[in-house]
DNA sequence: TTGTATGCGTTATCAG
DNA sequence: CTGATAACGCATACAA
């Protein structure tokens, strides 16, 4: 590895002056120098070293991506096809705008910190992270943060939120079931925390609409590794026959299912109807094709790198709560009960 | 950011003694000094500054994951599922080692070497990198690369490469379609290089065994953003009434084509059938579900994690060339054409 | 315009 | 057992 100290040797300059024709301080440097330099830097391919450069600067470059959820030490979460959208969005702009993206996928909040702090990283995205969890962050990491699909009293802390329009897209989603007609509707949720929760009151506020109340059976939660268990699969089955719809709060958990039901010979959407939440590839695929909330992930990641630069920078932040637009997209895994006869 | 200077200070001690009870060199610290240390350690929630760690022992603890496809800036590669679960089970097992990750996406192979460089990695994870790339970081970046998914003339350079029996999955997939009676099958790659290759020699033994000459024609490669264009698609349709099988090179292009021909119309497998590679979550819930070549990418995953840390800890490698097994999982999407009627 | 000196936080060497 | 000192590579304040 060279370093500029070699080079100041070899131009029997000083590193200073290697230094500043790097930084492009070429104003305090002669034009024959900065010539001189530079032809050195090209021949010799010098490449900075970071970790000196964050010592000095107290900053890395680095951006840190936590992603809350994964609940076992190799349960992937990254394969998720939303998260896995949402990382790639991310690095890719990360990696445009110039940082490094480093990830943690921990439960633990305090290796997380202890992980962010170590490498003295200049900003945070925090994707799906409670409040109590983001108060023990914010009261240890300093630098900018911007949340991903949080939802936390706002009263209490100010902070950037990229997120969606959940309540609305549930709204929607329910609304069109009820005017085809579905009346027994179960909703799939993985808890009863942040966006499922909010998904769940346009949910109920769609219901009440109606002149319905929701019932607390209808709340059906999926827990960690249920979708892999014949047993748990086995119970939503008998559970499915008190219902016309599934409503899910994501493709995955809609595809899954479909397709467990599908081999058990339940008819979709004759029998039961699905709906899923988030427009990824995987609702294009299934069949019948999913009817779902679409959502631009893409979008999402790259807002919130936008974001957290803006904060790294020292800009102001006029708008601290983003919450990106929901679209009802309809395909073919709701049936119509409403105009009976017609469709089977 | 308190530092090992600040608690030297308030304990009156040197750093050197504080340092060495961090590093569990209580040999040659009393006890009691090394009591009141840890007493303080734990007060003051210290978090070593990993920069300063990697100046002065010249290793970083960062393991760099190096994935090539990316055609363009803001192509998603991260989102295939191929490579999220690859990723998802490499972070897992870096993260379980004590090490950390980055991750380039870059196909600008300079790019990769100087961040590989800026930041000293302790080692790398290069995935289905071409020979010439290889030979590239390699003459810059000096510590240990493990591959994954490479093929290169093993004369020219030790390498450990974690693969997979590439020929044989292609060969026992052709096998069967053959055995069905299918005799005009497309084969669709991604390229002729590397994996996609070695699987098509594999195709190309099992049609001779059968007698028959694979012609160039019936090679159908996949160029970047074709399955995004209506006109590319369109012509792949009209191609395909020339063949009773498409045999795909991944589940994610045999579903996205299933997709769009079932949408045109085309009956599957009745009218063309589908084979995959990789036998990921999106085969299983794709209608008809996708007859295809398994795979274990997490294990591929973990083993790349295991082999490189083998060689960073200096350990002998004995074996430079991994194969991981296929198998083939056969589901709906293929029609039996040789016992003609009975399935019709 | 250029160079010298200093410090960032940590570890290693070596002397006490 | 303990501590002073130097070194890692870089950037900056300041002196020349």
């Amino acid at each position: 590895m060279i370093t500029i100290k070699n080079m100041a040797d070899m131009l029997g300059i000083s590193a200073t002056t290697v230094s500043n024709v790097i930084h492009g301080k070429t104003s305090e440097v002669s034009q024959k120098t900065v010539e001189r330099v530079e032809k050195l830097l090209q021949e010799c391919d010098y490449v900075p070293n970071n970790s000196a450069r964050s010592l000095t600067q107290n900053r890395s470059n680095i951006i840190g991506l936590a992603l809350r959820g994964r609940k076992d030490k190799y349960d992937n979460i990254i394969a998720d096809p939303f998260f896995s959208v949402l990382i790639g969005s991310i690095e890719a702009e990360i990696r445009a705008q110039g940082y490094f993206m480093m990830i943690y996928s921990s439960d633990d909040i305090g290796e997380l910190i202890r992980n962010v702090l170590t490498w003295n990283v200049d900003g945070l995205i925090l994707v799906g992270m409670l409040h109590d969890d983001f108060i023990k962050v914010k009261s240890r990491y300093k630098k900018p943060i911007v949340l991903i699909d949080s939802y936390a009293p706002r009263d209490i802390m100010n902070y950037v939120n990229i997120g969606l329009e959940d309540e609305q897209g549930a709204y929607e989603m329910t609304n069109y079931l009820l005017e085809k007609g579905h009346r027994r509707i179960a909703f799939l949720a993985d808890n009863m925390e942040g966006v499922d929760y909010i998904r769940y009151i346009g949910h109920q506020k769609a219901l009440a609409g109606y002149g319905l109340k929701p019932k607390e059976e209808d709340l059906l939660i999926i827990r960690p590794g249920m979708l892999e268990r014949e047993s748990s699969m086995e119970e939503l089955y008998f559970r499915s026959k008190d219902y016309t719809a599934f409503m899910c709060c994501s493709d995955y958990y809609a595809a899954t299912l479909m397709n467990y039901f599908c081999d058990r010979g339940v008819e979709i959407p004759q029998d039961l109807s699905f709906t899923g939440f988030d427009d990824l590839l995987i609702s294009k695929v299934v069949r019948p094709a999913l009817t779902t909330v679409k959502q631009d992930v893409s979008e999402k990641g790259r807002l919130s790198v936008e974001y957290l630069l803006k904060m790294i920078q020292g800009l102001e932040i006029e708008k601290w709560d983003v919450k990106l637009p929901v679209e009802l997209v309809i395909r073919s895994s709701v049936r119509d009960i409403a105009r009976q006869g017609v469709d089977e």
